[in-house]
DNA sequence: TCAAAAGTGTTGTCCTTACACCCATGT
DNA sequence: ACATGGGTGTAAGGACAACACTTTTGA
């Protein structure tokens, strides 16, 4: 069985674009790049897939190593091929996107590779086509959370509306109604109202709320509609 | 620059799910595998990304060399790169999955790869994992189709309302109002009535409508609403 | 007591659905 | 004339958006 025996072989590799949220902006977790070529430019964290590896085991292979975080929401992205893409030497990458609550991850690790969080708006060049993965990436975050129930995995467990209310609006530059907006999250029967209260952000104080994880997980794959007119998004 | 060295290459491939419509069923076109391993079963159209190639380019190739077709719709649907998904040698394929008009293919070409028609509740046993590849594709088809008007690209140029119909109650295998379903089209300002009459389906005739093409391609990328209570969806 | 953010209530509009009838024509 | 599928009309219900006020509590 060698029968592909005149087919030209290519290096396979895996980046991720690592969304978080600090309560104010979404982030991405950007590595400075450790070996050349363009060592020193800021890039994804990314790896060549191993012998043994699926794409996704790659990827949370990867994801590890930078973050310490084990099983989190992690999504394929898209592939991508451009004979050019990397000068040294033909490599196709497939991108995955993961979003993390951002308090979680393990600093040190960050520090070991050079990692950094940066706001959205204010990515710096990057190597190869990652500028453009990001940019996918960040496409594909609102069209999917316009109807899937992903952005509570930027989230920590307990958390408050008013704290949903800004990362909505964040994700999509757009200003909510926070009244219709507490309104259809609650009618979604997603969560779970706690005792206690968040008295960080404000007097009053916020109620915590935490997902009814048998329902999430039923939900991720339907419908919903969190974002008004969403006939406008795109 | 050859600081990769250490690392394994693998064969990069990419295959093709393509749809057609031929006025009742949803069909794909399988080919039989014409080389080991498993020459003989059925299999999705593929071949190995050549070294000048991107991976859409290669499945433009691909596509051209069985149907004889040029700039059809095209969408690259997942990457597959699972170790021992080809029992031959590692080999990554990207799939692509596209819509054709089933009237416009040249035959001749099929029938040099032993290509056929199969509709999608009578899909055979497919080697390695396109079986797979099949499967997501139909559910990538019916869950983007849900919001952008890319059942189109499955007609002629000029097709009828009913023909329309026919087409969306197959593709989510449900009935669907025809005066509902013929409003929302109709209300999308997509469609330029025209004057003659397709006269094949019924006594009467129904009118032959055309898209709109500066309309449709800037309606490809927003949100529209084809599909009743979406949310029930999957 | 005042400011600042949380939380609840209401109303009107438009979209969607469900359903019934007329139209054109080949046989 | 009639059967067959094409096309139009309408009314009820529900979802959504727009908008205002009360509550809580730290300072």
């Amino acid at each position: 069985m060698r029968h592909y025996s005149k087919q030209t072989r290519v290096l396979a590799a895996v980046d991720c674009i690592i969304f978080g949220f600090d309560g104010e902006d979404i982030k991405i977790l950007l590595i400075q790049r450790g070996f050349e070529p363009q060592k020193g430019s800021w890039s994804l964290m990314g790896g060549f897939v191993q012998p043994e590896e699926s794409f996704e085991e790659a990827a949370s292979r990867i994801l590890k190593q930078l973050t310490g975080l084990d099983g989190v929401y992690l999504e394929q992205l898209y592939a991508f091929g451009n004979p050019d893409r990397d000068p040294a030497e033909r490599t196709i990458s497939v991108a995955y996107f993961t979003l993390i609550d951002i308090h979680l991850y393990e600093k040190q690790l960050s520090d070991d590779y050079h990692a950094e969080w940066f706001s959205l708006n204010k990515i710096p060049k990057l190597v190869f086509d990652h500028g453009l993965m990001v940019e996918m990436a960040r496409e594909k975050l609102k069209y999917k959370a316009a109807f899937h129930p992903i952005l509570f995995e930027l989230l920590p467990d307990k958390f408050t509306i008013p704290q949903l209310h800004s990362l909505y609006e964040g994700v999509y530059n757009i200003e909510l109604d926070k009244r219709n907006f507490s309104r259809k999250l609650i009618s979604t029967n997603l969560l779970v109202k706690q005792k206690e209260k968040e008295k960080a952000r404000s007097k009053k104080g916020a109620f915590y709320y935490k997902l009814d994880k048998r329902k999430y997980n039923a939900a991720l794959n339907s419908f919903l509609n969190f974002i008004p007119n969403p006939g406008n998004l795109k």
